[in-house]
DNA sequence: CTTAGTGTATTATTTACATAGAACACTAAA
DNA sequence: TTTAGTGTTCTATGTAAATAATACACTAAG
């Protein structure tokens, strides 16, 4: 199972910033943890190694890695970058729940039957 | 204020299909109701003539539209159809949000802490 | 019949994404 | 110094999406 599962309306390369972003904020990297190699992650996820350096690069760019010419690319070891991304993709999930159910004109035993299976699947 | 706000890392078609629907579910086309033509449609939103064209063509062939040719396309009439894709974004919805949030690794606070917010925003 | 308003189809062009293959620059270790 | 492992850069190719411009087919109304 070398691969990854891509939307494939949506640029795999934002796609993998994400999955990098997440991995980090659950700990399957931690902070300052050296990354997989450009060309064995893009082998594990199954993408081209110029995507994978694409996602890398653009990682670096945004200050949640950091890369050592030669050495390899590394997460950040500032926990406070992680914390802050983690409450970023919190908000964003609430923000965008809200607005995509705000938008569906339901009533209030639907809204209520909503948040039990959230509250269900969060469990 | 004519145009539409796009997701530039999303196929256009698909954002306008979306809309759509949802317009349909809020209510704001009735069933049954006339669309805008192609071209006004296109013209609203600020796209192409033919990328409205197929989403129009999409929308008809999953059957949440019909097209009568010379005379426009419109909603579907079923209500039933409509009621179906209410549910299924509001799952969506639903499923997405805890798959997001889910993979935070949260703690109980926190996640008490975002519940009470999606509350907020909903009422 | 003519016209205007529909959806539909065609061809061409541009752009972004992803891939493929190769080469380059730097670092650490043998 | 050599080698292997890094990230980086470059050129080329293929594909999908979006645009642009035009033409076609059908319908309703005058």
């Amino acid at each position: 199972m070398a691969t990854f599962e891509f939307d494939p309306n949506q640029p795999i390369y934002l796609q993998i910033i994400a999955e990098i972003k997440k991995r980090s904020v659950r700990g399957v990297y931690a902070p300052g943890a050296k990354l997989p190699s450009v060309r064995d992650m893009a082998r594990e996820m199954g993408v081209n190694p110029n995507t994978m350096a694409r996602a890398y690069a653009e990682l670096d760019r945004e200050g949640f890695v950091f890369t050592r010419r030669g050495q390899g690319s590394f997460v950040t070891e500032k926990q406070k970058t992680i914390d802050a991304e983690r409450q970023k993709l919190a908000r964003k999930a609430v923000a965008r729940f809200v607005a995509e159910v705000g938008e569906l004109a339901l009533s209030q035993s639907q809204l209520a039957t909503l948040l039990q299976k959230i509250e269900e699947g969060l469990s």
